[in-house]
DNA sequence: TTCACCGTAG
DNA sequence: TTCACACAGTCTA
DNA sequence: GACTGTGTGTCTCTACGGTGAAAG
């Protein structure tokens, strides 16, 4: 068991690599490429020394690291282990990395020193505008020498190949080293859910590859966020034009061109956020599209996707949306039920608004928090925890993972139907004790601390639990959890701030507005619900 | 001199 | 780096 | 009153030391 501040065994680091890319290896062999195999080999042919400093470097920043901060206990000689990751081609001394980049891993003191002759306007200038203006004013075998002379420098070649790595361990980026690190101190606890590991992410090749593509699809959109040039995001959406089998692949497709659409429609360029938004097979690229044409003027474009989307909605939220425009362009100007507004006065601008509220209403008794959507997501997993865990193929690829990867999917509830059905058969029944109490007090008692997407237990004390148990009746609950489980895409926002309970039978869920803000259209579809099943729920309209 | 922030460790 | 939410500004009915 | 663009908090945790940029 790993401490925090405690040196850990000493091939702790070396270890972890070692499990990741034996992991990959035994499970995508096939589908690696022959430089990506080669690596593989390298780092397995490392000694221990250089194993160890070579895990360390991949938790490091990188890929430029200075070698003067490379004092790891574990490693024995430093120099040598270097010398064989340099051999092994997996660091690159020496680099030719353009010197602004080198210099601005410097000190404001260590750049003054190794370019004394700066003039003294130098002096007062910000780090990154004195890095610039060093690096024009001498040449770069100059630079190149100079910052030699402070330190030496290693660059980690090729960090695509990390990458791929990470992505066939944990389906994405978004989890890397730390990960074993946090589980081992036991910060991180994972529900225990079993493993196939013949259920891959990526069947072959061309699935990987076009994975990595789109990644560098993405990067290169994000970089052209800074300056406007309309024909290369043309030309990405031109690459992402077809859809993708596989269902990872297709989301973050449908996600890009969004993005796209987005980035064209704010530089007014309407036939390309046209194109993208309409390649995109995934919210809000419809609703985008009838605005745009309506602003264009191009009625009958307005109507067949308005049609488009009322034949089949992506979500309740697109479907309102489709309702909604039609019916204010229309003749039949219908106002959405108005939503009563309590008010609310206070002697002085809050800093927290919900905490302002939330004292301010609890004066004469009660408990409450302020929860927003944590609220009856962090409920819907102690009810249906099992189910979500349940091993649907295909779904679990790692250890570490805190949902199934089709969570937020829209057939999410249609894969678990059975298994979900039964669950509120049993949470309905109600022979000796309350099922649907026990199940959650249970839960909550057996899984404190597990990981999971819908729970977050540092918000959710035990004694609030209660409350809620005792405020809040079944029905509701179940109500709830039946409109979430139908989208939790949608349903994961719009929930309102706080969460009050006064006693047996007696609660109200209340959202906190200030002065010049409205309730959202996700607010809207919670408040519908809360009608039709009789939830006690309030505006507050705070001002002051 | 103080303080917020970043990178790193475990 | 993601995501939901609030806020401020603009345009329209 | 609706819609849009932008800022903010939080982010899987907590602690620490170095650094840079502000205040004094
Ligand atoms: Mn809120
Ligand atoms: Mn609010």
């Amino acid at each position: 068991m790993l401490r925090p501040n405690v040196p850990p065994p000493p091939h702790y680091y070396a270890d972890n690599l070692t499990r990741l890319l034996d992991t990959v290896a035994r499970q995508y062999s096939d589908i690696l490429d022959t430089p990506e195999l080669a690596r593989l080999e390298q780092v397995r042919g490392l000694g221990v020394d250089a194993l160890r400093l070579y895990a360390r470097l991949l938790t490091r920043r990188g890929p430029l690291l200075r070698a003067d901060t490379l004092g790891y206990r574990e490693v024995a000689d430093t120099t040598a282990a270097l010398a064989r990751l340099a051999e092994a081609e997996l660091i690159n001394r020496n680099p030719a990395v353009p010197g602004d980049r080198v210099l601005a891993r410097l000190t404001l003191p260590e750049i003054r020193a190794a370019f004394p002759e700066l003039p003294a306007g130098c002096r007062g200038l910000r780090k990154a505008a004195l890095v610039a203006a060093t690096a024009a004013r001498y040449p770069e075998p100059v630079l190149r020498s100079r910052l030699a002379g402070v330190c030496a420098w290693l660059l980690l070649t090729d960090p695509d190949w990390l990458t791929a790595m990470r992505i066939l361990f944990f389906g994405d980026l978004r989890q890397d080293f730390s990960t074993f690190v946090l589980e081992d101190l036991g910060v991180v606890r994972y529900e225990p859910y079993p493993l196939d590991p013949k259920r891959r992410l990526f069947a072959n090749r061309t699935e990987l590859a076009r994975y990595l593509e789109l990644l560098r699809i993405k990067g290169e959109v994000r970089r052209l966020h800074q300056s406007w040039h309309e024909h290369q995001l043309l030309s990405h959406v031109e690459h992402l034009w077809h859809p993708e089998s596989n269902r990872l692949l297709e989301r973050q497709r449908g996600r890009l061109l969004n993005e796209i659409g987005r980035e064209a429609e704010r530089h007014c360029a309407f036939d390309l956020a046209l194109t993208a938004y309409g390649r995109a097979d995934r919210e809000p690229g419809r609703e985008r599209r009838v605005r745009i044409l309506h602003r264009l003027g191009d009625r009958d474009g307005v109507s067949q996707v308005l049609k488009a989307i009322e034949g089949a909605p992506h979500s309740a939220g697109e479907q309102h949306f489709a309702r909604q425009f039609a019916a204010r362009a229309g003749l039949a100007p219908k106002r959405g039920q108005r939503i009563v507004e309590l008010q609310l006065r206070l002697a002085a601008p809050p800093a927290d608004l919900e905490a302002a509220a939330l004292t301010a209403w609890l004066r004469n008794g009660g408990v409450g928090a302020h929860l927003e959507n944590r609220f009856p997501l962090g409920l819907l997993g102690l009810a249906f925890w099992d189910i979500v865990f349940m091993p649907v193929p295909g779904m679990f690829t790692h250890p570490y993972q805190s949902a199934p990867l089709d969570l937020y999917w829209p057939d999410f509830r249609q894969t678990r139907a059975t298994a979900i059905a039964r669950r509120f058969d049993e949470l309905r029944r109600n022979h000796v004790e309350d099922a649907l109490r026990v199940r959650l007090r249970e839960t909550y008692r057996a899984k404190y601390g597990v990981s999971n997407a819908l729970m977050a237990w540092s918000k959710f004390p035990a004694g609030f639990l209660e409350q809620v148990l005792r405020a809040v009746p079944r029905g509701h609950l179940l109500a709830m959890f039946d409109f979430m489980l139908d989208d939790l895409h949608q349903t994961r926002t719009g929930f309102p701030d706080l969460v009050l309970c006064f006693g047996p039978g007696s609660y109200r869920l209340v959202e906190v507005k200030g002065p010049g803000d409205q309730l959202r259209r996700e607010q809207r579809l919670w408040f519908e619900l809360f009608a039709r099943v009789g939830i006690p729920a309030s505006v507050l309209r705070v001002t002051w």
